[in-house]
DNA sequence: TAGATTGTTAATCGATTAACAATC
DNA sequence: TAGATTGTTAATCGATTAACAATC
């Protein structure tokens, strides 16, 4: 891992990395930074002022060889073991996102899913969804490190201090509450409300 | 609508009225801006800017009145009229929206939900679940303005074009597609898959 | 070679926060 | 009054983009 990114750098990286994933870089194996700029809507001189921060290097007629680009963004943003994520409330979402980290240099596993109702618990592809009640032990159980929470305010506190004691580091929060966290947890908010109320305003005319 | 007000101080102002709107203003109907900017985990110094920049005062002694507070938002960020979302693919969150928004005086209402598979269509307090083959009609019959799509990559570009034909102006979208639309159309992204990947840089030790 | 792209610095832009006079 | 808060400007911080020498 390369320390110190901004956290914008990060993002990009993992975006890059994903859509060079389902780029045919068998048949073209370099990209430009424009053209990967293009593909992501962002500005060119920013795709090349990400990767000189992570000291990868193009060449300056083929431009950034794809395979090797892939490999190196894994090595400056991934961590070295596996790292489980834990979806909590969130069913559809879910199993979508766990889908889509299901290849096999993926460092992010969905190692289990949540739900406040008591309907029968229900298998999806490899990923199991558990009521809540069980969130405690079996996070514990399995070392799950990160989770996403999208519950009805009500309950969000309980639920939080449970998971962090539990051992989750990070939390992506999608309820409107503000959440309390020891220092040690990151968190990271999206309110859906909000978002829509600003997509409203700039919609306006 | 107040014109030209900052992305952030948008977002920002939105969730001052939610919090506010959850505060016991009845029995305390002043707050102050860091006893405000506390319960949002932000700077005291961000909640005075925002509200001069929509031209509200406070009394020096007493602080913000938040009932006027609450109304004066309103003018500032919401449309005149009513304004309709259509949540496309994601179920659970988009119930829990729908209930939130469900107030007098709000001006977005959550007005239909749609989803791929072939189940019996559901209606959720009032809000109704369509399949997505109903999609064009309903959005151009039931005017909706807003959407927010979280489904399977392979489907996006199709479904974009769908919903921006039919009407709608703005887009929150959670597929890791960066979609097609023409420049009217206001669109706000979020990855799941790059937030997940960033909590778990950042959550390294 | 001529022309295009990279790597990198500097300039710009926007958002956040500090500071403080004015106020009561 | 003394002390605290507001309203507002200036300073800081970080992120984005422009610019261009070096390269092949």
């Amino acid at each position: 891992m390369i320390e110190n990114l901004p956290p914008n750098t990060v993002e990009r990286l993992s975006n890059y990395r994903r859509k060079l994933l389902s780029y045919p870089f068998q048949e073209k194996p370099f990209i430009h930074s424009h053209r990967l700029a293009h593909l992501l809507k962002i500005n060119p001189a920013h795709v090349r002022r990400d990767l000189m921060l992570i000291g990868f290097t193009g060449d300056v007629h083929k431009g950034y060889e794809i395979e090797k680009l892939i490999i190196e963004i894994g090595k400056a943003i991934d961590c070295q073991h596996k790292r489980k994520v834990a979806f909590i409330g969130i069913g559809d979402l879910g199993r979508a996102v766990a889908e889509a980290f299901n290849h096999d240099d993926s460092k992010l596993e969905v190692a289990a899913t949540f739900r406040l109702t008591a309907e029968p618990e229900i298998q999806f592809q490899n990923v199991h969804c558990y009521n809540v009640s069980k969130m405690k032990q079996i996070i514990r159980q399995k070392k799950i490190d990160l989770a996403v929470i999208a519950l009805p305010n009500a309950d969000v506190d309980e639920i939080t201090k449970l998971i962090v004691d539990a051992g989750v580091k990070g939390i992506l929060n999608f309820t409107s509450a503000h959440l309390k966290v020891p220092e040690t947890v990151f968190v990271e908010n999206y309110d859906m409300m909000s978002k829509l109320e600003k997509l409203s305003y700039f919609t306006n005319e």
